[in-house]
DNA sequence: CTTTCGGCG
DNA sequence: AAGGCGCCGAAAG
């Protein structure tokens, strides 16, 4: 670190260096006019201020490490054991869920080798390059081998030839033949000319080996076919010819080379494209093994959505390549937020979507302009309203409207500022935005007052987009029941308070962070009581880390799950023998003896666990080499052997993923659809849904976690006596006061799209979710985005 | 909810 | 060829 502060230094003395050389030069050469010389220093303070702003923002992410780095010196062994073992059930279960059996390509024009083509030849200009060569291969190609394929932007796109494939089987061959364009070659320039040679020689005439699995083209067809034969080639029923086939038309079609990636989801394919790029193209066959083997020594930087801050924090912890991430599992997890760390664990198994799912609905809108610096109220505000209109515009193509509004400014230093504000009703005009983004902007002025602002960027968003159904019923019943809600109390199930209260209150469950991230903050207060020896881990976690024993590892924890023998096993936290053929009673066990070690928690969790029923139906094999190496631990502990060392160079150890499954323990937030899936809790949830919120109301402790993560109350079907309740959407009394009727009419009138997307997804949702949802419908609040993903994939698989 | 950040093409 | 730009979603606070 304190080299980069050298580089840094030594580079802002080069850039004063220089402009003390440009005075030089002024002074010298006297012919030169003042004007460009000015223009230049500007260039040179315009460069040095970007630099400065580069180095801030440096210095943050170094920050940010640094605070990561001494989160890490927290952690005790216990802490990392407990994570090790929970982060290695859910391996399992991802891997169970593991999906090869679809084929999904990535397409990506070699856009810039065609740039340098391009200034190399500028003859070639003339040529339509990429303007709208992905849209045009939308229609044009693409679709006939998936009709649902997926732009990316101008110059990429994702396919999912599953199907083609299956029906290509019975093409005929002449259905696979395509005959070389010899257009191409009349161009003129070496490039021209060096293109169509390139692809004859080596795609046709000389390769065999790029169609090996086209037998027919190379022997008995030729002769058939005659003279056209020579300007035509058949391309085989494989994945690889089928991709090939695809570059080869978009070639002939735009006079443009495109990469390809073949791979079972999204991220390889991604991933794969990359590999072989300009022209080329690289295929993961589908199977467990070959995925990790593409991935072992595969540097995270090129997993799309890790970029350079992440890298950079990874590398922090010595993680570069995608098994060191796989390796740290369980420290990610207790460092990073649930979404993050459950991406890389994805990433390090090399999961991905599997399906091209349209992306969702989007979240904001906005447009925003560089410029060189205005400084004048007046230009601000005729820019603002401009981008204000833009806007507006755009908006309106997706008949959207939102209740956010936020400005975006860059300050001549480089410095960006946001400020937001969200109104009552939503807006969409422009003249609504304006007024709001002009008062964002008015007090922006006024704070830097008496001075002027001085700004080189501004842009505007808006967000919290009203849904299909909030378009519906905000005018009529939402607005209504609130309004008559003071009347007349639509729930009266607590008097006192008003129907805004309500709302507002069910609004804040508060469960943002992960589970870990709750526990250790609990943690955190009591850490000095429960660890009595800090470096207790290091033998018990001792990690060769060699990125061979990648593919080893990981198949071993998911081989546990298909091992049920066992009846005598050691608990990994105790170190005593235990015998149970009930493996529940033996995670229940474990359970307490791991929270044993964390005073606090203790009561919460084991409440927590005593109520959960998603035991997995095996029994773990203990090896006796990880018990002696337990209790070899642990003798080490009593005699007081020190380890001072960090814990998480070490912290990953095949032998902890051997009793990976024991643990039956995840907050229900997190918890994976078991494969059980099963109904009946799903119907259990859907007529908790209304009944719980209504309940929860009633308790004085209604903000705690346990309750708002749903895990112990139970449910509650009757409303109380002396309740009448009434619908909070149609407005009207309802005779029962049994609450999953009252709950189903509450259904019917609420628009049925979003019950019916919450049923479906309701595997990947826990009962909170389903509140929140609920509580968003309900009280108009859509700020907040899904918090559904669908966990066979990444929280963020496929990068827009 | 507001602001900042990371990442992508 | 490298980095600025416009945009989005999500983390952080």
């Amino acid at each position: 670190m304190d080299d980069m502060k050298k580089v840094a230094n030594s580079s802002c003395n080069d850039g004063v260096l220089l402009r003390m050389g440009l005075n030089d030069n002024k002074a010298g050469m006297e012919g030169l006019d003042k004007e460009k010389i000015n223009k230049i220093i500007m260039e040179a303070t315009k460069g040095s201020k970007f630099y400065e702003n580069e180095l801030k923002k440096d210095q943050q992410v170094n920050q940010r490490i640094e605070k990561m780095m001494q989160l890490k010196e927290k952690i005790t062994a216990q802490q990392l054991l407990k994570a090790q073992l929970q982060v290695d059930k859910l391996v399992m279960e991802l891997e169970q869920n593991r999906n090869l059996s679809s084929t999904i390509v990535h397409i990506d024009m070699d856009a810039f080798y065609a740039a340098v083509e391009m200034r190399d030849n500028p003859e070639l200009k003339e040529k339509p390059i990429a303007v709208g060569s992905m849209s045009m291969l939308v229609r044009e190609i693409l679709a006939e081998y998936d009709p649902n394929f997926m732009p990316m932007g101008l110059d990429e796109a994702y396919l999912n030839i599953t199907e083609h494939l299956e029906e290509r089987l019975n093409w005929p061959e002449d259905r696979r033949r395509f005959f070389i364009s010899t257009e191409s070659t009349t161009g003129i320039g070496k490039d021209g000319m060096n293109m169509s040679a390139k692809f004859n020689k080596a795609e046709v005439s000389s390769s065999p080996v790029l169609f090996e699995d086209d037998t027919s083209l190379m022997d008995d067809n030729l002769e058939q076919r005659g003279l056209s034969v020579e300007n035509s080639v058949v391309f085989g029923t494989s994945a690889e010819e089928v991709v090939k086939e695809i570059r080869f038309r978009i070639e002939q079609k735009t006079q443009l080379t495109a990469s390809a990636g073949i791979a079972p989801n999204t991220m390889l394919a991604k991933m794969c494209s990359d590999r072989n790029k300009p022209n080329g193209q690289y295929r993961i066959s589908p199977e467990r093994l070959a995925v990790l083997d593409f991935l072992k020594d595969l540097p995270i930087r090129k997993v799309p959505g890790i970029g350079k801050v992440t890298e950079k924090m990874l590398k922090a912890l010595g993680i570069v390549t995608c098994s060191e991430l796989y390796h740290q599992r369980a420290l990610l997890s207790l460092l990073f937020s649930e979404v993050s760390w459950r991406n890389f664990l994805d990433i390090s198994l090399g999961l991905g979507s599997t399906h091209l799912e349209k992306d969702g609905e989007r979240k904001s809108m906005s447009t925003e302009r560089t410029f060189s610096e205005i400084n004048t109220a007046e230009d601000q505000y005729s820019l603002c309203r401009e981008l204000c209109r833009d806007l507006a515009q755009e908006l309106q193509k997706e008949g959207l409207k939102g209740k956010t509004v936020t400005l975006k400014l860059k300050n001549v230093n480089f410095e960006v500022k946001t400020r937001a504000s969200t109104v009552l009703s939503s807006v969409a005009t422009e003249e609504e935005i304006f007024t709001v983004a002009k008062d964002l902007l008015g007090s922006e002025i006024d704070s830097v007052a008496p001075h002027p602002l001085r700004i080189r960027l501004m842009g505007v968003r808006v967000s919290g987009f009203l849904t299909e159904e909030e378009k519906k019923y905000q005018q009529k019943s939402i607005t209504s029941f609130l309004k008559s809600g003071k009347e007349i109390g639509s729930l009266r199930l607590q008097p006192e308070k008003s129907n805004q209260e309500y709302f507002t209150k069910n609004s804040q469950a508060p469960h943002r962070g992960s589970f870990f991230d709750q526990k250790r903050a609990a943690r955190q207060l009591n850490r000095e009581n429960i660890s009595p020896n800090k470096s207790r881990g290091k033998q018990l976690f001792h990690d060769d880390n060699s990125s061979e024993d990648f593919v080893e590892e990981t198949k071993k924890v998911t081989d546990l799950q298909n091992s049920n023998v066992c009846k005598i096993f050691t608990c990994p936290v105790c170190f005593e023998k235990q015998s149970s053929n009930n493996l529940e009673e033996l995670n229940r066990h474990i359970d307490e003896c791991l929270n044993r070690m964390c005073v606090k928690d203790t009561v919460e969790i084991s409440k927590n666990y005593s109520s959960r029923e998603n035991t997995p139906n095996f029994l773990p094999q203990l090896k006796n080499e990880y018990v002696d190496k337990c209790q070899k631990n642990k003798t080490d502990q009593l005699a007081g052997t020190d380890q001072s060392a960090s814990v998480s160079d070490n912290s990953a150890n095949s032998n902890t993923e051997k009793i990976g499954q024991i643990i039956p323990d995840k907050s229900p937030r997190e918890q994976q659809p078991s494969n059980l899936s099963d109904i009946a809790r799903n119907v259990c949830m859907k007529q908790c849904l209304f009944p719980k919120r209504i309940s929860q109301d009633n308790e004085d402790d209604f903000g705690k976690t346990e309750h708002t993560e749903g895990t112990s109350s139970s449910c509650s079907f009757e409303a109380k006596e002396d309740t009448v309740l009434v619908c909070p959407v149609c407005n009207s009394e309802q005779k029962t006061t049994n609450l999953v009727s009252f709950n189903r009419h509450v259904d019917v009138c609420l628009n049925k799209g979003l019950i019916q997307e919450l049923t479906e997804k309701e595997d990947c949702l826990t009962k909170t979710d389903n509140m929140e949802n609920f509580n968003r419908a309900f009280s108009g609040d859509l700020s907040k985005g899904q918090q559904c993903t669908n966990p066979s994939q990444g929280a963020k698989s496929t990068a827009r």
